[in-house]
RNA sequence: GCGGGCGUGGCGGAACUGGCAAACGCGCUGGGUUUAGGUCCCAGUGGGGCUCACGCCCCUUACAGGUUCGAGUCCUGUCGCCCGCACCA
């Protein structure tokens, strides 16, 4: 018998594929239904696929697969993340320009991606370093701009000195760089932002649309967000004419208060201390507080100054100090808090590290004495030493503090959020130009939409300096202003990549439009993403941003949906060595020498099978054995019932197999549980295998063929040509028979007490009182029953008989 | 501290709605085919006990309780692990 040679099976079929253009699904118009678009996240073209990421697209492919033969028309298309730093720094290591590099990726990955048989739509591959592709992310950033949503200020950011750039939040973990590790410095820098914390309140409640994500990301987004509501309470400073309001979800402390922090970033410390004894030493703490990482301020004991001012406290009119210290932050709420040791933590450190006074304005309803600090807010505590409001509930105290404090102007209900705007600008080379000028006179200009794109210009050096590499393209960055003709200067910062990845699912609707981004009518007939498939890591960093630039562009009537991916997958990420597997931490395994040795096929399945697809999971090569062996099995199988003349008729195969319809469509369709999907597969497969002249032998294993094609296409295909038929990838998912699913008999479980005592084979149209007849008349079970009395009959139908005796 | 999740053989895992725990695969053991190795085929493989044997019984899903005729699955508590956020007022 002809051996399996998945190499030359594979290549054959994958040239089919490829000169058919068998993946393509061109535009069809809105409204011609059927539409469905699965899409894995844009992969970032760094060296080569590992099987980490084989993992992710195998999933895709797989659902790709299943909705074409349910008669979709499936949008599944790829491109490329090809801007930002991987590449820069590595043409900074090595030499060449980031663009080459990027170009050699893309074509060593796209290679791999073909030779792994993904039933990708190729026509509508997209590369975000393109120009044809960035001039519409700037023409989108032009449309933010002008719709407010985009603007300049400045903030206190966060600094990677390492790779001489700003960070957005979301890119700093554990206080360092995302990229590189280095710890992450504050600095006050005018910067570009989107106004992504006018949409806080959306992007929670609309979390409401989306179908079915997972829980973790929900929570993930959720607490990023931040969402706390409180008050905002007014302090005068004591002989100065200035307010300074405070942020508090503790209004019901008030009375406690009894002292106030400023933050050291804080604009009115300068003013507070000016001309003051303690002028030096504040501000000599202001500039050591800024010399620290953030790492370092949240690791050290708090500490902090005493400015010599004091506040007035709205609720009762004491005076109490103002320092400034650094566990205060400025970028959150106003900067400025007061603080009531009694019932906060840090307050409470601090207060002891400075014999500040602590009072007591809150205790729990059971009279109890509590151990400070006490931070209870809930129903079981009451307010003390709390002027009129003493005895209250501390959330009815809280309601009627900042009610009386509104009433007298002093204080208002606030919400606060934790989020804080999406800082797009970078100082480096490998992004798109932010496309505005700026000119002395008329400030900032944004380049006017025909002169898009603005190219990135070719420099010598892209070392990162601190500023933009792109400073140093002169002839490129002095411009005429678009809008007085005088000199000006272009915007030499670079747009965070997250700017790229926000739309580029837009583009595939429509990825050689060149006069718009897309015509209305794609994104009508395509969006939203039916079906998003990628790793956690995402959570609050892309499909956050993703949201926001969505409903930013609903509200702007460019597109006509409020979230951009209905359902989302988060596949669980592949382990080596007990670490993520990732080109940087250098644990990456390659699968071309899996491919090369056993075939894509068995790389797919194994990939598949290795657990459940929401699961991390360690790379364990051995396992890739097994799927090589069942698909000799199979196709040792196929062949000899291929060739014997066809004995049909319903046999036990026949049923088995309509059960494998079942079971299979469901665990792809419903349950995303390919491993069990394929399992199942494999128990078809073994009972074919057992005897393969058997009756329905042949209708068997056209059913595995047809049933493991979305996860070993090529193989599936040449078995299902050598069976006698044709184009497997575009034959309609099998549908199970009815009356095949009914069986003769089925086997009763006996129980006596809950416990099994004798599986019998029984008539499947037995009524229950005969089913427990026959349970009672197993000799096993009367040993069991040894001539009780039985108490209790449970039957559940078609399943088991429960005899429960004394 | 807050939030999300997990704990089943030597290993990866299955058991979806409470109904035969360990499907499927890896590994291992024995046997067959083969000049040999590999491939391939057959049988076995959670623990303990009884039996010459066919078989039969008991225990077992981190631990302790509970609900139920019946719990890996539901509830309470404990222990352990993973992930995210965290000086957020």
């Amino acid at each position: 018998m002809e051996t399996y040679d998945p190499q030359a099976i594979e290549t054959r079929w994958q040239k089919v594929w490829e000169d058919e253009n068998a993946f393509h699904t061109p535009n069809a118009g809105p409204g011609t239904g059927n539409a469905y678009f699965v899409l894995e996240m844009l992969p970032y073209p760094s060296g080569t696929l590992h099987v980490g990421q084989v993992r992710n697209y195998t999933q895709g492919d797989v659902l790709t697969h299943f909705h074409r033969r349910h008669g979709k028309r499936v949008m599944r298309p790829m491109g490329f993340d090809s801007f930002g730093l991987n590449a820069e720094n590595a043409a900074i290591r090595d030499g060449g320009h980031p663009r080459d590099i990027v170009r050699e990726n893309i074509k060593k990955i796209r290679a791999q991606m073909k030779r792994m048989g993904w039933a990708i739509d190729w026509e509508r591959e997209i590369a975000s370093h393109e120009p044809e592709y960035y001039r519409w992310t700037q023409w989108l950033f032009l449309q933010f701009l002008k719709a407010g949503q985009a603007m300049r200020k400045e903030a206190p950011v966060k600094w990677c000195p390492k790779d001489q750039t700003v960070l957005a939040n979301e890119q700093v973990i554990d206080g360092r760089c995302e990229r590189c590790g280095t710890l992450v410095e504050s600095k006050m820098l005018e910067q570009w932002f989107f106004r992504y914390t006018t949409y806080a309140d959306e992007l929670l409640d609309e979390m409401d649309l989306l179908e079915s994500w997972p829980e973790r990301i929900l929570a993930a987004q959720r607490n990023w967000i931040g969402r706390s509501e409180g008050a905002e309470l007014l302090f005068r400073v004591d002989e100065l004419d200035i307010d300074i309001p405070v942020f508090t979800t503790r209004a019901d402390t008030v009375y406690g208060a009894t002292f106030f922090v400023l933050a050291p970033e804080h604009p009115l410390v300068p003013k507070l201390v000016a001309a003051t004894e303690q002028e030096p030493a504040v501000l000599d703490y202001v500039r050591r507080t800024a010399a620290h990482s953030f790492a370092e301020r949240e690791n050290k004991e708090k500490d902090g100054v005493f400015t010599g001012r004091f506040a007035i406290n709205p609720a009762n009119g004491e005076r109490i100090p103002m320092w400034v210290a650094d566990y205060v932050l400025m970028e959150y709420g106003s900067g400025a808090i007061m603080a009531v040791p009694a019932h906060d933590d840090r307050d409470f450190e601090f207060a002891a590290k400075y014999e500040l006074p602590v009072r007591q304005v809150i205790a729990p309803v059971d009279g109890s004495e509590p151990e400070l600090p006490y931070v209870a807010k809930s129903r079981e505590a009451k307010l003390v030493n709390s002027e009129q409001f003493t005895g209250l509930p501390a959330p009815e105290g809280e309601r009627q503090i900042v009610e009386w404090l509104g009433k007298r102007g002093r204080g208002r209900p606030a919400i606060s959020y934790r989020l804080r705007d999406w800082l797009l600008s970078r100082q480096r080379y490998w992004g798109s130009p932010i496309p505005v000028v700026h000119c002395g006179s008329c400030g900032i200009v944004p380049v006017p939409e025909e002169e898009l794109p603005v190219l990135l210009p070719e420099i010598e050096d892209y070392a990162p300096k601190g500023k933009s590499p792109l400073e140093s393209a002169e002839d490129w960055i002095r411009v005429p202003c678009p809008q007085c003709g005088g000199e000006a200067r272009r915007e030499a910062d670079t747009m965070d990549t997250f700017v790229d990845s926000s739309w580029y699912f837009l583009r595939y609707c429509d990825p050689h439009n060149d006069t718009a981004p897309f015509e209305r009518s794609a994104i009508d007939e395509w969006c939203p993403v039916d079906q998003y498939i990628g790793g956690i890591e995402h959570a609050v960093l892309h499909l956050l941003y993703a949201r926001y630039f969505i409903k930013v562009l609903n509200d702007l009537g460019i597109v006509g949906f409020r979230e951009p991916f209905s359902r989302l997958f988060n596949h669980g990420w592949v382990d080596m060595g007990g670490a993520k597997m990732s080109k940087s931490k250098g644990n990456a395994i390659s699968p071309d020498d899996f491919v090369r040795e056993h075939g894509a096929d068995a790389l797919r399945l194994y990939i598949l099978f290795i657990g459940p697809a929401d699961a991390r999971v360690e790379w364990q090569a051995t396992g890739l054995e097994g799927m090589s062996r069942f698909l000799r099995r199979l196709w040792r199988v196929a062949l000899e019932v291929a060739a014997q003349s066809p004995e049909e008729g319903p046999g036990e195969l026949a049923h088995k197999a309509n059960e494998t319809i079942v079971k299979v469509t469901d665990d792809i369709g419903r349950r995303f549980a390919y491993n069990t999907a394929i399992a199942a597969v494999m128990e078809l497969v073994n009972e074919i295998a057992r005897d393969p002249s058997a009756p329905g032998a042949r209708f068997a294993v056209e059913t595995a063929v047809s049933l493991i094609q979305p996860a070993a296409p090529h193989v599936a295909e040449e078995l299902w040509g050598r069976l006698g038929h044709e184009r497997l990838w575009e034959q309609p998912w099998p549908t199970a028979d009815p009356s095949l699913l009914q069986r003769e008999t089925f086997e009763l479980v006996v129980q006596v007490n809950g416990k099994v005592r004798d599986p019998l084979e029984v008539p499947a149209d037995l009524p229950e009182d005969e089913l427990v007849a026959r349970a009672k008349e197993s000799p096993k079970v009367q040993a069991q029953l040894n001539g009780g009395e039985i108490r209790q009959t449970i039957v559940v139908p078609r399943k088991l008989v429960n005899l429960v005796v004394n």
